[in-house]
DNA sequence: TTTTATGCAAACCGTTTGCAGAATC
DNA sequence: GATTCTGCAAACGGTTTGCATAAAA
């Protein structure tokens, strides 16, 4: 069995490598979207059928916990768990594919310290997320033109490693 | 009865000014601080022994909807809300004392601006909170030490109008 | 063999909804 | 008088927890 470097990064924060997790992990990491916990959950059952709802939480919390993922507070009291990089805890969310990309600490930075200095506070953490639409889908359907063929794709790809 | 500006604000949404409403729409804009509902309805409580939680969140979301609060959503799937000036979506909250001031539109224009430009991402929408210390409390204890006796002053005060 | 994780089911808790009566316009 | 709102209580749904069993180290 080859070790992944998601193998590796969860190996290092003391849990164990239980496939349940480390099919969760390797969902998340290699989807490069955010999912709620019953998407993740339904797509893990793919492979896990008797997979319980309790693991995946408690799997994505582990995740947080460890820094390999961040969980996102969605609209609607669901969570959103991503993939993140250390040190990038701020996002580019595609509404249309659901892709998401990072966004590294320096680009608050600088809004940070002139907040800092104009108005007296003193920033201790930023959430800043961008909503919007990606490079891929803006360039898949023509400039203005209103987004009714959402592709479906992405979202029931299997996480096959 | 005179009419204060909130009370103005909500008869333009439409909506019938109910004492209850009053007092939420009171509470929340003369607080300057977010709350959560149940923070909400245990102090118009106060005032209201017979108000339903129901009617709590009811008139939270008919702020929200008039664009006069919004509505945060905080880790633990705990929603906070806050009075806000249109166009005025983020915020500067402090962890100490829980007020909350607002930072205009133009202070992620620049951001999302190149954003667009760097990375092809068309920004619809932003979130961007930050959260730390204002400048009264960090004024209120030396430059460094650590925030061991956080006042709960401000927290048990009433909305009085 | 010790420790940690899993799966199940029930509990939790913030929020929403249905409804009859009450208040606003 | 028509419409909207309130308070109550029950339903809802995402998340957490307790516990006996199973798997990892």
């Amino acid at each position: 069995m080859v070790e992944t470097p998601t193998q590796a990064a969860l190996q290092q924060t003391g849990v164990r490598l239980t496939p349940q997790r480390l099919a969760i992990a390797g969902l998340l990491s290699q989807t490069g979207k955010e999912a709620s916990a019953q998407e993740v959950y339904d797509r893990v059952r793919r492979r896990h059928p008797y997979i319980g709802r309790a693991t995946v939480f408690r799997s994505l919390d582990r995740l947080v916990a460890a820094g390999l993922a961040q969980r996102l507070e969605r609209p609607g009291h669901v969570s959103a768990y991503v993939w993140c990089e250390p040190g990038h805890h701020h996002h580019l969310i595609c509404t249309t594919c659901r892709n998401v990309e990072d966004l590294g600490e320096d680009a608050v930075a600088p809004l940070a310290a002139s907040i800092a200095h104009e108005r007296g506070f003193r920033v201790d953490h930023a959430t800043l997320d961008f909503y919007g639409e990606c490079r891929n889908c803006s360039s898949r359907h023509g400039r203005g033109k209103p987004v009714a063929t959402r592709k479906r794709k992405e979202l029931t790809n299997r996480a096959s490693r």
